[in-house]
RNA sequence: GGGCAGGUCGCAUAGUCUGGUCUAGUGCGCGGCACUGGAAAUGCCGUACAGCGGAAACGCUGUCGAGGGUUCAAAUCCCUCCCUGCCCGCCA
């Protein structure tokens, strides 16, 4: 969510920013006339409201009835016209809540102009989209002929697109994450287990609501919704809370699976796993002064590229222009793995630095200094694996010309040992 | 699922029956000041958040779990919902 008082101070400035990613500015004129009638309403409302309280508190104290009664009566009017305005105030309040949380963020100097993902800039790169001395077989092979991912029993339980992993599959994919949490437990992260459903407010919060509603799973009798990433659950672990400035930064790590319709790529990456409607994810997540958090952003993508490198697989990170930046985001870098088989690089992470956005739409503070006001603290998440994909980059470049997969050395302790899955 | 008891200022509690003197009291915690060689103890003062107006000082409005209702006036009365604790039932 945007600062109300930034769209009334630089209306143009905020359109030309929209104007970016080919948003127009209708939405912030819409909040900018419910906000002017939202302050009129207000002002004559709480004027209303002043003259009664006062007007009430002489009534107590007059003993006369015959004094009382003219007063009450007049009294009854005042409070018929301030429960009028104060629907009208509701209503236009509400209007320019909804209209505020349609508005996308505002990107940072740095995001390049870009029509979508094919000019996002590469910024850095580790390792090659090499060739194997052998023909690459996509995971879906691989995984299918060694019996650790069975398509046919996920479309069975589930439907399509989705697969159950079965003997050292679903324990190459469990040793995965334990490794990759012990790794963000190591780079100073806290790790938390939270629920995997959520109410409403949780994804108003992080930015999923109102965009994606079409793209996420709710049970309808209960309100609640399955998370489709950890960073919803997250953002919202100390929402309505102000922390104080001594408690910064605060790091978490979570393990969560996610879950999404994907409706919004129907037929796009429909074999193998790497675009199911589950999978499991490593989240990590700042909580960060704003002052500190683009030097946070750098440490996160180098958080999230570590995971790559100690994994032995080729990366690259990209820095996304505005055709293919997030809604909440101010800034993101991609971190891609090579994968042989499928011959395309994989995103594995996504780091973003969403300023106050989220914090705002969870009224999530802190407190620069002791006794001063509390200020919208900057959060930031970052994959730290996303699953499937590490997985399909793993067989796929630890595949041996027979089929085999050798086991990374750093899983190996993971994998009670083992060295190879043939 | 049924019953009972609760949800008040950072924490703990008073206030709710009997609506107005609640500008929500008190204790603890926290901050400042005084006293002190320094400290403890003690005393005094202060101690929420948001919105609106204002250059500021400050003022007004709202918030006693949430929402709605009654009333000139609601922490207090009524309704709905949420949460917590305890008891019972059921059950992975």
């Amino acid at each position: 969510m945007l600062d109300i008082k930034l769209l009334r101070e630089q209306p143009d400035e905020v359109k030309r920013q929209f104007a970016r990613f080919g948003v127009d500015g209708t939405l912030v004129d819409r909040v900018l006339v419910c906000d002017e009638r939202r302050r009129t309403l207000l002002r004559e409302v709480e004027e209303l409201k002043a003259q009664r309280n006062t007007v009430s508190k002489a009534i107590s104290k007059l003993r006369d009835a015959a004094e009382r009664e003219p007063q009450i009566a007049a009294m009854r009017e005042v409070g018929d016209r301030i429960s009028l305005l104060d629907k009208a105030l509701t209503q236009v309040e509400e209007e320019q809540r909804a209209a505020l949380l349609e508005l996308r963020n505002l990107p940072h100097p740095d995001v390049p102009d870009g029509k979508d993902d094919s000019e996002n800039p590469v910024i850095y790169q580790e390792g090659e989209a090499r060739q194997l001395p052998f023909p690459a077989k996509p995971h879906w092979e691989l995984g299918e002929a060694l019996g650790i991912i069975n398509f046919e029993q996920g479309v069975k339980l589930a439907g399509s697109r989705f697969y159950v992993l079965r003997g050292l599959g679903a324990r190459l994919q469990r040793a995965t994450i334990q490794w990759l949490l012990d790794l963000h437990i190591r780079q100073g992260y806290l790790e938390v287990y939270t629920p995997f459903v959520v109410k409403e407010a949780a994804l108003w919060a992080s930015g999923q609501l109102p965009k994606f509603r079409d793209n996420l799973y709710r049970d309808e009798e209960s309100g609640l919704w399955l998370v489709p990433t950890a960073e919803v659950p997250v953002t919202s672990l100390y929402a309505d809370e102000i922390l104080e400035a001594a408690q910064l930064p605060v790091h978490h790590v979570a393990y969560t699976p996610c879950f999404r319709k994907e409706q919004l790529s129907a037929g796009r990456d429909v074999r193998g796993i790497k675009r199911g409607h589950q999978f499991d994810k490593v989240e990590m997540y700042r909580f960060e002064r704003p002052d500190q958090s683009y030097a946070a952003l750098e440490q996160l993508r180098r958080d999230a590229e570590e995971c790559a490198r100690l994994l032995g697989l080729p990366f690259r990170t990209k820095l996304l222009c505005t055709g293919d930046l997030g809604f909440g985001s101010a800034k993101t870098y991609d971190v891609e793995v090579w994968a042989p088989g499928q011959g395309e690089w994989l995103e594995v992470s996504s780091c973003s630095n969403v300023e106050t956005f989220q914090a705002r739409r969870a009224n999530l503070r802190y407190r620069p200094e002791p006794g001063a006001k509390p200020e919208f603290l900057h959060t930031l998440n970052g994959s730290g694996l996303g699953l499937p994909r590490t997985i399909i980059a793993l067989l796929e470049n630890y595949q041996q010309a027979d089929g085999s997969i050798v086991v990374p050395e750093v899983l190996r302790p993971y994998m009670g040992g083992i060295a190879e899955i043939r």
